[in-house]
RNA sequence: GCCCGGGUGGUGGAAUGGUAGACACGGAGGCCUCAAAAGCCUCUGCUCGAAAGGGCAUGCGGGUUCGAGUCCCGCCCCGGGUACCA
């Protein structure tokens, strides 16, 4: 089952088996679709996200590499030079755990999956400028990502911190925040992810968080997309107020942020974290004990536990003994430890209004604290919960009587002018964490000395490359920092006792600058040339999964802007992918078809079977390519549709379908000028829908139509056509298929008229052959339809009345009622209203 | 909870506010054949009716409109994202 292995029988010639290698190897010979810099056609760039090589293609590769090469062909066929590359994403977990599991080094069980995926992607017909090939794991690829790392690290863009980080179990490494699921765990091990501090690499993201988030606005993006990642930026506009602690002043300080200035004086308590920095010089003595029992119970729980907020009704936290002034009105409130503040956003430490914010609310509610309303509420409102909805300011002294938004502002002048307290923009995104404790990526090119401190390798010492005689061991510790001859080194500085770096990257750096290697694949003394990349970039059209909405789109978007203040890339170039297109998945059995799920569907067995073009065709055909799509028992059945269409195409273009029964070939060749005529609109209307479904994404209409197309054409074989008007059918056919079904259109097209269908024009459709000479003029009652009759296509609103009126069915519905008004759209439509 | 998507025949899905269900899968029948396969042709939303012809239908309830799958309001259900972000 869902092999594709049933045999078909072939009709009458058309043999995918036999065309469809032939082609791809005359593809390859041909170069049609290697570009040059110096091509005179208007540049365009389309790609596919860089592939992780997991082996042989599944059905998920098989549709998002169909998208990308139909783009490709179609736009070549518009007269672009089409950048078109491939590359394997070839650094990842997979290949070390193989190796701790079989002994196999990662390189050669890594180089074996990338010959499977790229023979997979060959075998699809999908068309690249291989010569452009780059693999994440090519000492030239580790040279230029370890380049990069240094320059980001000489710009203040990488920096090295202790943090308590992701640690997963499963995987035996950190991870960075995007990489841990909202319940806690890893989402690719599913382990129960744990808090550890370590000496990690961070890029800084954080610097360009407002440009990130602007920039978004001009992306011709999937909206959903651009959503999840301004979520993700998470920008907050609010204040930050220094709150001193009562009698010590010889304390800073606590600073909290808030979105809502204009409640400071609603603020009845203060709360910090349980992993506040300073918590212990500011406890007094009398309290100490009971809080460091606190803050190391709430540190034992998993982060599961912590956010479940399900569980304890009441928020969890105690008082800490001090109390903090509000410098609004002098008033000393309580300063509390309480867990539900988060020590990773923020200042670690907020401030607590009952009346309007519910969180505070419900804590205030479980320690007996009082609560004062700032804002007039509406009328009715339930007084049992907090109200963070406008209204003028109340019990707020200088601020009463304002509304939220001019309070908000007096506030931040009020602070301003006393000193205590700023306006302030926070963010939730946070530094782009990239150390990983493991062999299979690229090693981060530093070395440490006790000297020197952190120095990078130079640059003509790059690349950095991890040795092979290591042994891959199931103990978390990476390789690499058992190897002494990798890790003892002399400082490249001083010269003294250095010790390399044994952390590598993590893999999305590889994945956050191909696509400029791509356009420059070549160069030898940069990462590539910026004028070169200025010629390709950005990418016009980027297509790949929702699941790398935020991640990987984030990541690259960031190395874009840095790579061009740096100096790598143009200073103009600030956003990478102009247009992305995100498809829909492949799910089975419920769950997204991946190798890691085990629920693949080879697509080998059909390109044996039905051929990589049937395959194509289905995957274009079976719905919009944004929509998810369930494999199921019927696909197959489907698949065969497509076959079976191609089928017909094929007898339509060498004749057979000519001499079926039914169909003289006299007939077919005395033809009237009406009956030609007929074909010639059908051909252009065709032109016009199937181009209009190319242009939006919309595939499965373009097919339909070329279906219909099809159809109508058998249709006019039986009833007379001329041979002239067949010929522009079929070849109009043929043409408007050949991105989707490339190889049957290339035989065709050759074994017809010669020559490389590929190569051609787009056609175009003629206006004359648009305007259809009769319509159906659609007669209602009410709204209700009662009749249908044909018309001249040209009448006008005064004939089209006339004629509804006489219909025989209007009339007996229109039951002697005088008509109120009558709506006419010739000469598609009248209405009469009674 | 919040933010996005989406609910149309037995199935996948079409429909610039103007014939709902294009196209395909599945199903039924016919032609061809000794027979089958393949191919070709016809029918196929539900329902009442012998037929002619009606009625009902795009998750539910309202509304706007001559006319709503499409626009507006209020719900329900499904999928995804996010989750104490102050």
């Amino acid at each position: 089952m869902f092999d594709g292995s049933r045999i078909f029988r072939m009709s009458e010639g058309y043999n995918p088996q036999e065309i469809e290698p032939r082609w791809q190897k005359r593809w390859d010979e041909m170069g049609i679709y290697q570009v040059d810099a110096d091509d005179p056609r208007p540049k365009s760039y389309v790609l596919c996200m860089y592939p992780y090589p997991s082996g042989a293609a599944h059905q998920g590769h098989v549709r998002n590499y169909t998208f990308g090469d139909l783009n490709v062909r179609y736009r070549t066929m518009r007269g672009e030079a089409v950048l078109s590359p491939i590359g394997f994403d070839s650094f990842g977990l997979p290949a070390e755990n193989a190796a701790i599991r079989t002994g196999i080094h990662p390189r050669i069980f890594t180089d074996a999956r990338i010959v499977e995926l790229r023979e997979s992607l060959l075998r699809l017909g999908a068309v690249y400028d291989l010569r452009r090939e780059t693999r994440s794991h090519d000492p030239e690829y580790i040279k230029w990502s370890q380049f990069i790392f240094t320059k980001l690290l000489e710009a203040g863009l990488a920096y090295r911190a202790n943090a308590p980080v992701n640690w997963c179990p499963g995987c035996q490494t950190v991870l960075a925040n995007e990489q841990v699921l909202s319940d806690g765990t890893c989402e690719r091990s599913g382990d129960l992810v744990i808090r550890r501090n370590l000496e990690q690499w961070f890029f800084k993201i954080t610097d360009y968080a407002d440009e990130l988030l602007d920039e978004l606005d001009g992306l011709d993006w999937p909206e959903r997309v651009k959503t999840m990642q301004r979520n993700w930026i998470g920008r907050s506009v609010g204040a930050e107020i220094d709150l001193y602690i009562d009698g010590r002043s010889d304390l800073a300080p606590i600073t909290v942020f808030t979105t809502r200035p204009d409640t400071a004086f609603g603020v009845t308590y203060a709360v910090v974290a349980p992993e506040y920095p300073r918590l212990f010089e500011i406890v007094p003595e009398s309290h100490r004990a009971d809080v460091l029992n606190f803050c190391d119970e709430v540190q034992s729980r998993s982060d599961i536990e912590r956010q479940s907020t399900e569980m304890s009704k009441g928020k969890r936290g105690i008082a800490t003994g001090a109390h903090v002034i509000n410098p609004f009105n002098g008033e000393s409130v309580p300063l509390y430890v309480a867990d539900y503040v988060l020590a990773t956003y923020g200042t670690g430490a907020v401030m607590g209004v009952p009346g309007e914010d519910q969180r505070d609310h419900d804590f205030a509610d479980v320690y007996g604290l009082p609560t004062v309303h700032t804002t007039e509420r509406p009328a009715g409102y339930d007084p049992r919960l907090a109200y963070d909805g406008p209204g003028r300011k109340i019990n707020s002294g200088f601020l009463d009587g304002l509304s939220v938004s001019e309070a908000k502002q007096g506030a931040i002048d009020f602070l301003s002018e006393k000193r205590s307290g700023r306006a302030k923009v926070q963010f939730r995104l946070r530094d782009w964490l990239v150390s990983r404790q493991r062999y299979w990526g690229c090693p981060i090119p530093v070395i440490y000395c006790d000297g020197c401190g952190i120095v990078p390798v130079p640059l003509d010492q790059l690349p950095v490359l991890a040795p092979d005689d290591v042994e891959f061991l199931p103990t978390g510790e990476s390789p690499l920092a058992r190897n002494r001859g990798f890790v003892e080194v002399p400082c490249p500085r001083c010269g003294g006792t250095g010790r390399r770096e044994t952390d590598t990257m993590d893999t999305f750096v590889d994945s956050s600058w191909y696509f400029l290697r791509f356009t420059d694949p070549f160069s030898d003394d940069a990462p590539f040339d910026p004028a070169v990349a200025a010629q390709w970039m950005p990418v016009d059209q980027y297509i790949g999964g929702i699941e790398h909405a935020i991640l990987h789109l984030m990541y690259a978007r960031f190395f874009t802007k840095a790579l061009s203040d740096l100096g790598l890339a143009p200073s103009d170039m600030r956003e990478p992918f102009k247009r992305l297109f995100t498809q829909g998945m492949i799910r089975l059995g419920g769950s997204k078809m991946s190798k890691s799920k085990g629920n693949l569907i080879a697509p080998a067995g059909y390109f044996n079977g039905v051929g990589a073009d049937s395959l194509r065709l289905f995957h274009l055909f079976v719905g919009p390519p944004g929509d998810d799509f369930d494999w199921s028992d019927q696909t197959d059945e489907m698949i065969d549709g497509c076959h079976r269409f191609l089928a017909r195409v094929w007898r339509l273009a060498t004749g057979q379908a000519e001499s079926f029964p039914g169909v003289s070939s006299e007939a077919s060749r005395s033809a009237t000028e009406e009956q030609d005529l007929e074909l010639l609109r059908s051909t252009h209307r065709t032109i016009e829908r199937t181009t209009n479904g190319y242009d939006r994404w919309a595939y499965n209409t373009s097919v339909a139509a070329l279906m219909e197309f099809s159809n109508t054409i058998y249709r006019v074989l039986a009833t007379g056509v001329s041979q002239r008007a067949l010929d522009e059918a079929i070849d109009t056919l043929l043409l408007l298929l050949a991105p989707m079904a490339p190889h049957i259109s290339a035989e065709l097209w050759e074994r017809r008229r010669g020559g490389v269908i590929h190569l051609e024009p787009w056609p175009v459709a003629n206006s004359d052959f648009l305007i259809d000479a009769t319509a159906v003029l659609v007669v209602q009652v009410n709204g209700k339809l009662r009749d249908r009759i044909d018309v001249d296509a040209s009448i006008s609103e005064d004939e089209a009345i006339a004629i509804a009126s006489s219909s025989e069915k209007v009339v007996s519905f229109l039951d002697g009622r005088p008509i109120r008004k009558t709506i006419a759209r010739p000469p598609k439509l009248v209405n009469f209203v009674v």
